[in-house]
DNA sequence: CATGAATGAGCCTTCATTCAT
DNA sequence: GATGAATGAAGGCTCATTCAT
């Protein structure tokens, strides 16, 4: 195994520690178990606990952003893609609501990893920029808006949203209606918006 | 000073440290310093730091809900309630964002206490709940939506919105402008939106 | 109430709970709350948590010592000081007992002030010890064996024995038989004895 | 060397430390400085302060409980067995009384320890009570006292006698005439014991 | 006098990091 | 390279003692 496969190894390892118990709370020898290696070989890979953290988080951040560019190219128009979107966000919060709950006391660790979800948002943000920019030059979408709050609209709409729906729900009612939301960020919710409506 | 005076104070000395160094990073001690006392002193209002920790989030998140509540009431119409939620937002990231730039290396930090700004949103969102609720009876916001689904539209983008300004902007050019937002959020960000306009 | 009133107070209280607790696991706290008054008062009345230790253990034997004499006066001969001195030691015995199984895990605090009672041992020595001397010139006892040899077969037989009758015996079987255990000290343990006796 | 040699050094040095200073008043800092290891290694071998010190007087008790068996081994009849017994308690205390000489105020913390002998003396009793029921059967001890008492007779004289001939004797007089301890035992100190003597 | 709120020295315990094997 | 035994810095928490009321 290269050295960099290696590292990926841990890497997957750190993930899921870090996810499910924060920072803190993990313990390195935590990694090296769930890696099947010794606690020594760790710091063969990475200088400290903070860099293999801070490294862990941008293999995350580069596996999202690399995963949400796939989901979006899938797609030709801009509501195709926010729905894709949707249902990409709402995977992802499904995966991690998992393993919080495996946790018992995990209010203060979720409140610390649910923040580098947070952190993906602003750049998945980059990602849908693009999107966003070539919509409003196809004429997708309005062209009087700063195209940074068209994606703010996209974004916080639908992780808002599908947050609310999978930790709030009971797990049979998680059903969410992306065509509604997809509908409620493109023609806004304002009441004039069905009021005007051609069909 | 009464005992619930003194709380109060602890609580304040506690929620700058805390936000500032998140829960693991923050010694007992340094809030003690903070608020003038000795760090038995804290021993003998709260059982552990924990319980500290847990009563000073609760604490804060009732400080938010009160002062949004407040905001919310001095307006009629829906918009209104809206930029008024989108400024108060603004004044709250704000001042967090000032607590971490205290500090050299707030990364991790910051990640753990952005996640509690989160929770604030959830409350938040039971807040606004009602406003919509109001507002899709007087026939301001679409009926055709579900209530949840308008809240999470004007929280998301809000919060979004907001924090993606204040973090990434220059001081100077933190403009927004709410009345842009709060069209997006209402009129929604599809070009139907503005080719449908009556005017 | 005078001020050496207070005191022996406070020096019931103290003994109460240092008996049960041991001197480092009781809190100054404890026996002022036991005493019915305040923490700051205890130290009105004594300089320093050990100083109240040394002079309650102090204020114990004395009450131990005064009680046996008590006790022992009340006989003329020997043989009957010594079944007095038994039951003593049994009565004792069993009020510390009774303060060990007042708490869940007093095993390393049983130790410290098991010790105390040790010492109240050397101090009823010094008690005995006028009586086997007063016994001897009487020809009640051996005028061949050293004095201190003597008291020490009566006290060390009667606490190791009463000692194990009451820790190790079932509540309903710790009857001791008394008079036997006079014989065994008085006649000796070897076989001897009893061929030689002249009834 | 191995991890079970490991603990034994620990418990070398524990023993030491305990005995001279208590369980409270000893650091673990103490015990890994006297071991010439590092305080976390204390760790390695052993979850806890209390753990630690119930292994060491596990240890303790052990080890002299085997050494008493041995010594009585070595000797027939039991009038020698009590003779080594009360040689074997000799070299104990004094053992003990070196250590808590070496405290300027052990007084409360030999109090404490102090008790750890008490314990071994219950447990001594359990070994002497398998020689003494087999010299009942011999012919050696009188059958008409219960075999407990016996052993109390025999404990209880030789630990009184000796603590106190090495506690409170000057050095050079710590002389114990050990053949007349032994005869105060089997013939006992009343008068009527030489008044029949055979010879 | 009596009180108990305030204090901070002190210690157990954890765990990132090192390094000899 | 890989390992895990050893380390000691660091921090939560306790409680004897003080002192303002």
């Amino acid at each position: 195994m290269s050295r960099e496969e290696k590292k990926n190894e841990i890497f997957r390892a750190a993930s899921q520690v870090f996810f499910s118990k924060g920072f803190e709370k993990t313990k390195i020898e935590d990694i090296a178990k769930q890696a099947g290696i010794g606690k020594g070989t760790v710091y063969e890979y990475f200088e400290s606990k903070l860099q293999l953290f801070e490294e862990t988080i941008a293999f995350y951040h580069q596996n999202v952003i690399n995963s949400l560019c796939e989901a979006l190219a899938r797609w030709e128009n801009i509501g195709d893609k926010i729905k894709a979107y949707a249902q990409f966000m709402t995977e992802i919060i499904s995966n991690h609501i998992h393993l919080f709950e495996l946790m018992a006391d995990s209010r203060v660790m979720a409140r610390e990893m649910g923040a580098v979800i947070l952190e993906s948002n602003i750049r998945m943000g980059d990602v849908l920029l693009e999107a966003v920019t070539e919509a409003i030059s196809k004429g997708e979408l309005r062209p009087d808006l700063e195209p940074r709050l068209i994606t703010s609209t996209i974004l916080g709409t639908v992780t808002q949203y599908c947050s609310l729906k999978i930790m709030f729900s009971e797990p049979e009612t998680q059903k969410i209606d992306y065509d509604r939301l997809v509908d409620a960020v493109m023609r806004g919710v304002g009441a004039e918006a069905i009021s005007n409506q051609t069909s």
